[in-house]
DNA sequence: CTAATAGTGGACCATATAGTCCATAATAGG
DNA sequence: CCTATTATGGACTATATGGTCCACTATTAG
């Protein structure tokens, strides 16, 4: 098969990509940022990647590779499902902390589903929907072994720590100190460490019972 | 003093305006959208709001005047801080499982604040500010009374707190369910419940310590 | 050397956007 | 009634955007 080669390398430009899409987002990168970063012009570019959502998904697939596999892998590595969850609940809070003012790609991207394209959403939709299944895995095993709140279902638990994670990433978003990101990290961590001791519901409590 | 009489009513194209932003953000609304809502062409907007900014930035006050202010009423109404603390969780879930697909408009414009004009920005962020500044006041008298995590500061308290906010926010953006956005709500109301009776290291942490 | 193939630059297009301008219309005070 | 004053419609501008097109160029297989 003949034809030109490539002037530029499609890998290290999905790189960029991914940091691009991380710092600005989805709406606020133009396909003209996409190109300038790469040294390319439109006809490559399209050539390319296809469209901006075919990028950003190159991008999303990229990061999701490296950054949140990593994430994953600390949620899996330990022994303990209680201690690999709140390993993975500080991990999280480093991540973050060493994001400030951008938080997780992934993240972002899913808080801003709605107004995505239905390709980039679909994408994403998917790997939360993993993302949280792998979560999930190990919240049961920690509910097996009776490490739950009392009463409290795994997918409850699992709610938990997926309402932490978005958190944590929103505030890297609005620029929370490191600090203070950790700090809300750490106490989300060794409330999921005291979870074993935790009753259901407290006599104090107002709102009606969830299963 | 002449003049022709304003043809709309400002106060109700406000509450619009309040609609169109949380529904679909700052970037997603065009000045097109603020006008037909209304009903009016772009020289009655551009005279009666000055420009998008500001008409955003109504927006968001009218808002924060209506929901962010009853939620925040729910942390200082009961007697109890802890008390407080756990009711304004709970009914921050109820408001986000209400607001399916938008969460908050506050916490989700905080959320992208990199990304929007620096009026709209400075705006938000001497909210978000005076937002958590009272929420803390009421963490700190949970504190006084003893019934933080032990050896835990106020500011890490709050910063739980913050987190599980901006991730109720994110998981109703997500799209999650109803149902899964109150039990994380619940497990997080849990877990404050619950913080006098936690030490703050456990014998299985790894992090570093964090003041 | 030649032809088929594939990549490149950059002009071009349609559309959307925030914002300006101004002639016209409707008031209230004199 | 007249005039100063304010609001209105809507044409207009400048710019940005995602995407298409195509003549041209650099390859390699034969």
């Amino acid at each position: 098969m003949a034809g030109r080669p490539r002037q530029f390398d499609p890998d290290t430009a999905v790189e960029k990509y991914v940091e691009l899409f991380w710092t600005n987002g989805f709406e606020r990168t133009s396909v003209d940022d996409l190109q300038t970063a790469v040294g390319i012009k439109r006809g490559s570019f399209y050539a390319a990647f296809g469209d901006k959502n075919r990028a950003c998904t190159l991008a999303l697939d990229r990061y999701i590779g490296t950054n949140t596999a990593g994430i994953l892998a600390v949620l899996e590595a330990a022994g303990n499902p209680v201690d690999g969850l709140c390993a993975f609940l500080r991990a999280a809070g480093r991540f973050m902390a060493d994001n400030a003012g951008r938080g997780c790609l992934f993240f972002s991207l899913c808080s801003d589903v709605e107004g995505l394209p239905e390709e980039v959403a679909r994408f994403l939709r998917q790997h939360e929907h993993d993302f949280f299944a792998r979560v999930e895995r190990r919240v049961r095993d920690a509910g097996k072994a009776g490490l739950l709140p009392e009463g409290q279902s795994s997918a409850a638990a699992t709610s938990f720590v997926r309402a932490v994670l978005f958190g944590l990433n929103g505030m890297a978003r609005v620029g929370a100190l490191e600090r203070s990101i950790l700090q809300a990290a750490e106490t989300a961590a060794t409330a999921v460490h005291y979870w074993p001791q935790m009753a259901r519901a407290s006599s104090t409590r107002r709102g009606a019972a969830l299963p």
